[in-house]
DNA sequence: GCTTTTTTCTCGACAGTCGAGAAAATAAAT
DNA sequence: ATTTATTTTCTCGACTGTCGAGAAAAAAGC
């Protein structure tokens, strides 16, 4: 349904670009984000005065210039505007960090997790007590934090702010906007990890300006995880984060932990191939928790030839090729780049990745997809947060406009 | 990537709405424009005398009204306007109809295809001359045709131009942009059947009002279809044809017409219940037609009780009740509509589409999806089409402003 | 014929963008 | 030291668009 507009989005619209274009880019004179935006000398005036006036951007001092004429004046965000509070929540740790508004780290913390208290309930109020501890150690106010941008494996509701189900909690379903609502005015964004890894991807290639269509995100570990990056008709980045872990495979693939049998992860997550290789009966239930080392045993196993080892990393490969085959048939070709822990056993994985994809119409028609391996997983994730929990933040600025 | 905004913007997306008020509410008067846009009278004012000018619109002359005061006068669009083209590709038949800018019929006539002459080449020439036909039959200029909207079942490619795929054709690729461009200026658009089908009910739910988020269409017949259509975030509709029919099932699933193994076309279209029933090996190749009349006396086997005919519904009904498990997976979640003249035997698979569906995490997070059986596709088919190609052409119309 | 009622049209105010040229600020030249 | 050239930033008037209020139009009732 299309909606009324008026001219005020118009300048909603065009403050945006300029925010998006000096995060993009870093400080920019007058006539640079001119130059960017494409938008007259004279808007800019209006709309760089209109921002520094609201405390949003500031000039830099610095007038670094060997040119002739009249030096270049940089705005750039005035970092102390407000703050952003990133937590990955992973199966053993949950990471803490605070940047400011210029997306800079400021602190950073850790805290281990216990493998066998599964609560939701206790969990959040440690939640809560770290958060307020990330404030007192910068001593900043709660007011001051902008977003607060979570992440975790699992899945992960429409509305952005419930996980459904996790690897870490199951079925018990948690929910951040109630948790942090009465306290703290900020946004609070959910996000599936992998979708961050496909974000900061996708921002990562549209920096390089090739032409960006879409891309997808595969993340190999324990569980596996999606993440969709696509540019929509309208222009606008897409990114989602769908089921793909648990999206049907074949029965024959097992028990899986979240009690269905056949999802892509029992036979192409850890414990799927530790289970097939040391052929445990695939209706066990599957361990919570396989140690790297453990995992590492079982590659060299298979890289001096033995039999099961090499049978189960195939298998799991032809998981994930029949998996990504299927999700390219609904939705259009696209490049699949491959991260995570399990990257380092790809070269196992990757004969019975191609022929699980090779049979399907999808791929006889388009060709292979390409695919790449891409390491640094949890740098990415981090930068898929800020590239995220930012640009929200901005457009709440513009947003909220002149009020 | 945001784009530069500036007032002319705002016209046309204004302009836009009223146009797209009056396709949807049929005749309005000033005031009922008003209401229905949100826009101000005065704007309103503005925007019809500019679209009365360009002879989009007109004021209909009759004024009916038992009230008090000034009488209304309506305006709606100008049937004269412009034409549209609609060609149903389909696997016996190709039905060329002819419709005004108003969405009335005025006319049409079919032409049987041999089922033997899968030539693509020659086929464009029976379709060019079809389409002068149908211009001579009414007297109208090539000019005043402002869109050719052509649908088949198959893959379409993303430029909404080429077909890829096609039951009919094979891979023959038929690019009806470079067929029609030289002499006809008008929009070509090439959708899948299954698509329009997603796009008519897509748009009945939005009258009705309810909060529409999304739906899926799906066709069964000798091939099965699938169309989406979901509300973007920015609010549009976005619809979309992936290759459902050719998602890989299970290799078990036999040999399909497209060459690929494991289809769940192989499984659940009429060819791939033949066979099951039959008991043919399942790497026979597949018959290119099966009469209704066949599969008529297979289902009414499988209702006396036989067991294999019985068994191959209800193998069919898992193939497509997995795939929708898995589309369901890769999407979120949304209500699922059946149509095409395999609806007959819905009854025969809904036990084993049931089945299907169950084994994933999906579903047994967010419960069974609402399936409902519709009938009369080639109607939904013909809506789809021009709700399709009469938006295109209102855009085409807001776009190319007042030049 | 006058009043009431409803609808449509018009006018001035306001918000936004744009192009051109003025003003500012520096480096190089004289 | 002063002038000139160059580059950047700012400002002004023109243009386009929406909006609210009230004027004008057109019919029904008295």
């Amino acid at each position: 349904m299309l909606t009324k507009t008026s001219t005020e989005v118009v300048r909603q619209q065009n403050t945006a670009l300029v925010l998006s274009a000096l995060r993009r880019k870093g400080a920019l004179s007058h006539t640079e984000i001119a130059e960017q935006t494409g938008l007259a000398s004279a808007t800019i005036s209006v709309i760089t005065a209109e921002l520094e006036r609201s405390g949003t951007i500031a000039k830099t001092e610095q007038h670094v210039q060997g040119g002739r004429g009249r030096p270049r004046v940089l705005f750039a965000q005035r970092r102390d505007c407000g703050y952003v509070i990133v937590v990955r929540i992973s199966s053993d740790i949950v990471q803490y960090s605070l940047a400011d508004y210029g997306g800079v780290l400021l602190d950073r913390f850790e805290e281990a997790r216990s493998h066998d208290a599964g609560d939701a309930a206790a969990f959040g109020q440690v939640f809560l007590a770290a958060l307020e501890r990330l404030l007192q150690r910068s001593r900043i106010e709660k007011e001051g934090v902008l977003a607060v941008s979570i992440s975790s494996k699992g899945l992960v509701a429409g509305d952005g702010a419930r996980l459904l189900w996790s690897p870490v909690f199951g079925r018990q379903e948690l929910d951040f906007s109630k948790l942090l609502r009465p306290d703290w005015r900020a946004r609070i964004m959910l996000s599936n990890e992998t979708l961050l890894v496909a974000q900061a991807l996708a921002a990562k290639a549209e920096e390089k300006g090739d032409a960006f269509k879409g891309l997808a995100a595969i993340s190999l570990g324990h569980s596996i995880g999606l993440g969709l990056a696509r540019r929509g008709r309208s222009g606008e980045l897409d990114v989602s984060a769908p089921n793909f872990g648990h999206m049907l495979h074949a029965s024959s693939a097992g028990l899986c932990r979240c009690g269905a049998y056949g999802c892509i992860e029992a036979a192409a997550g850890f414990y799927g191939i530790l289970r097939a290789a040391f052929e445990v009966p695939s209706d066990t239930i599957p361990a919570k928790f396989v140690p790297l080392a453990e995992m590492d045993k079982i590659a060299a196993g298979a890289r001096q030839g033995q039999r099961m080892p090499g049978y189960a990393f195939r298998q799991a490969g032809i998981a994930l090729g029949n998996g990504i085959s299927r999700m390219l048939s609904l939705y259009e070709p696209m490049p699949i780049y491959i991260t995570g822990q399990g990257t380092r056993y790809f070269d196992l994985l990757q004969k019975g990745v191609e022929e699980g994809l090779a049979q399907s119409l999808q791929v006889r028609l388009e060709g292979l997809p390409e695919i790449t391996v891409v390491g640094d997983e949890q740098r990415l994730v981090f930068d898929g947060h800020l590239d995220r929990a930012l640009s929200a933040v901005d457009s709440d600025i513009t947003a909220a406009g002149h009020s």
